[in-house]
DNA sequence: ATGACAGGAGTATCCTGA
């Protein structure tokens, strides 16, 4: 079972990428971040045609959240808990049932929040606080869960190429640092840092400067682990490659490997 | 010396992103 995550900046600039990609890289579920469209404008066919049951979860213009999985869903629901007054499509959770049991995942976008200090940020900060009590309450049910998205945290130095850039940025800032770690220190894994410690593994490259060509990047985009499925971790990794390709998001996929059929 | 992002909305720029 390949689970994948991928930021693509607008899902319909990004058809022939997602294509190209999904093709390639074969993944069972794929959790997609910033579709920038409606619901009604999700380009559902091609993506059907390759196989996949589609959910979405999105807003005009901005944000938005789907997901992609070749078996079917058996809930779905968009939103995350603990504000029913937040309008920002940001989140969407499903459950699949696979051999011998359940597997529950989600398409999370967390919020940039700069410039900080500010309102921005203090969105940030209770969104991510919401998203603890989303965790504490999913891991009481001990199954296999993965909460893959754009977190727009820079979770330690070693994730970023240049991180004294950072460090009056909202994806760096102590406050997003600490509310990420106590976020896995209820008992999540970080997929990508359980098999490497590699300093160079990056997830976003801005468009500006040519940061990709000087490999200036960071690690923002994360794939989360409870217990039950950091046991049937296998594999993780980044599909950088992608960010070379013509018309390129910013970001790039990110992928485990999990051994449940 | 020049230009040095991208996408959406909408039609001129402005907002947002990270």
């Amino acid at each position: 079972m390949r689970i994948a995550t991928w930021n693509v900046n607008s899902i319909r600039q990004r058809m022939d990428g997602l294509q190209a990609w999904l093709e390639e890289r074969k993944p069972d579920i794929v959790c997609l971040q910033e579709i920038k469209c409606t619901d009604d404008a999700f380009p559902r066919e091609p993506l059907e045609a390759l196989g996949y049951n589609i959910a979405v979860h999105g807003q005009k213009t901005f944000n938005g959240v789907a997901l992609l999985s070749k078996l079917p869903f058996d809930e779905v629901a968009p939103g995350l808990m603990g504000d029913d007054g937040d309008a920002q499509a940001r989140f969407l959770e499903a459950v699949i049932s696979v051999r011998g049991g359940v597997l529950r995942v989600a398409s999370l976008y967390l919020p940039n929040g700069n410039p900080a200090p500010g309102d921005r940020y203090a969105y940030k900060l209770r969104w991510m606080d919401r998203l603890i009590a989303f965790a504490r309450a999913r891991l009481t049910l001990e199954e296999p869960l993965v909460l893959a998205g754009d977190y727009n945290v820079i979770p330690t130095p070693a994730d970023a190429k240049h991180p004294e850039a950072w460090i009056h940025d909202a994806l760096f800032l102590k406050p997003t640092r600490d509310k990420f770690r106590t976020l896995v220190n209820l008992g999540l894994v970080d997929a990508l840092r359980a098999v490497s410690d590699d300093p160079g593994l990056f997830t976003y490259w801005d468009y500006q400067g040519g940061a990709f060509a000087k490999d200036d990047g960071i690690r923002i985009d994360h794939i989360l682990l409870s217990p039950q499925a950091a046991d049937r971790l296998a594999h993780a990794g980044v599909d950088r490659h992608v960010r070379g390709w013509d018309k390129p998001s910013d970001h790039v996929p990110v992928y485990v490997d999990l051994d449940i059929r």
